[in-house]
DNA sequence: TATTGTTATACTCTATAACTATA
DNA sequence: TATAGTTATAGAGTATAACAATA
């Protein structure tokens, strides 16, 4: 009778074991987080640069909505669009409405690159789930979703629009 | 009938629809991730100060192999491993076989704070998860174990001893 | 007065290159 | 010569406090 969790105990290194839900998801949100960091700093972005150009994908948002979005410091913000703008990658526009306000908006390139690491990094998923079935995808999808939104709701957050980063 | 996955369309902002498998991911990874931060911090630890005291729990390697173990230079490692001297929680011991080398090993309050760090971390995964059912868990577990255990398998790492951190 | 954003300052974190001491 | 680790240097990222301009 073929053991679904193999494993090799004596001198063996490879095992399917259950992590337990605490390491597991520990473990599964570095290895998710690493990934996107590598994808990242393979254009020279650091996590939040990306997390920057990430949000500014849907929104072009104030400086201090900035800070919100990203739970940063203004000062902090003032540095990160700062560099993100010397590459080209944002612009600071001043408000219509309220001229102390900048509204910050992606570049063309800018919103080109975030395409890039966010596509770069559905493929990295991909091979990721290689060895799980259509079904147990959907499942750990559904499962996935509904913590994300369960704690997005106890937090009082409204979940951005679906997508990674 | 009732929809199992509830919506309010127009207006509205709590939806339960599935985020698809790669937002999910990336959204319970930054969640996950971002817990471990909040609970590092409200200990005056960083992230990699964190990862620092989370190898140590059972090992005592030389300044180089911690380089590899947290994928950092050298040099980068010195500092941290200053820091963390300066405050306490660990302690550099010469090593007996080579002169030049160090051993990096936890002192007991390092310990306790890291301990107490995984701990209150537990706490806020139980909390992520109470909107799942016991079998739901389990699934869960089960399917992340798998993801995180075949990439490990597919990078050639040694997954370390199961321990979130 | 209150708010938006920047500046000054200080510290952590990171890498590269050059160096010291030991092997 | 090669390896273990540190130092010097430079830059990103972060927060706090003080400030300027606008509301």
């Amino acid at each position: 009778m073929q053991r679904r969790t193999s494993k090799r105990e004596s001198s063996g290194r490879v095992t399917n074991e259950d992590l337990g839900i605490v390491d597991a998801l520990a473990q599964l949100s570095f290895l998710v987080w690493g990934t996107v960091a590598k994808k990242a700093a393979e254009h020279d972005l650091s996590m939040i640069q990306t997390r920057l150009l990430g949000v500014l994908r849907d929104r072009e948002p104030s400086m201090n909505q900035l800070a919100t979005l990203l739970a940063l410091d203004k000062s902090s913000v003032t540095g990160l669009v700062d560099r993100a703008e010397r590459r080209g990658l944002v612009t600071r526009t001043v408000s219509t409405e309220d001229r102390r306000a900048f509204r910050v908006a992606l570049t063309d390139n800018g919103r080109a690159l975030v395409a890039g690491v966010a596509d770069e990094f559905r493929k990295e998923v991909d091979i990721m789930l290689t060895d799980l079935s259509e079904a147990e995808r959907s499942e750990l999808s559904s499962l996935a979703s509904r913590v994300v939104r369960a704690s997005a709701a106890r937090m009082g957050v409204d979940l951005p629009a679906a997508q990674p980063l």
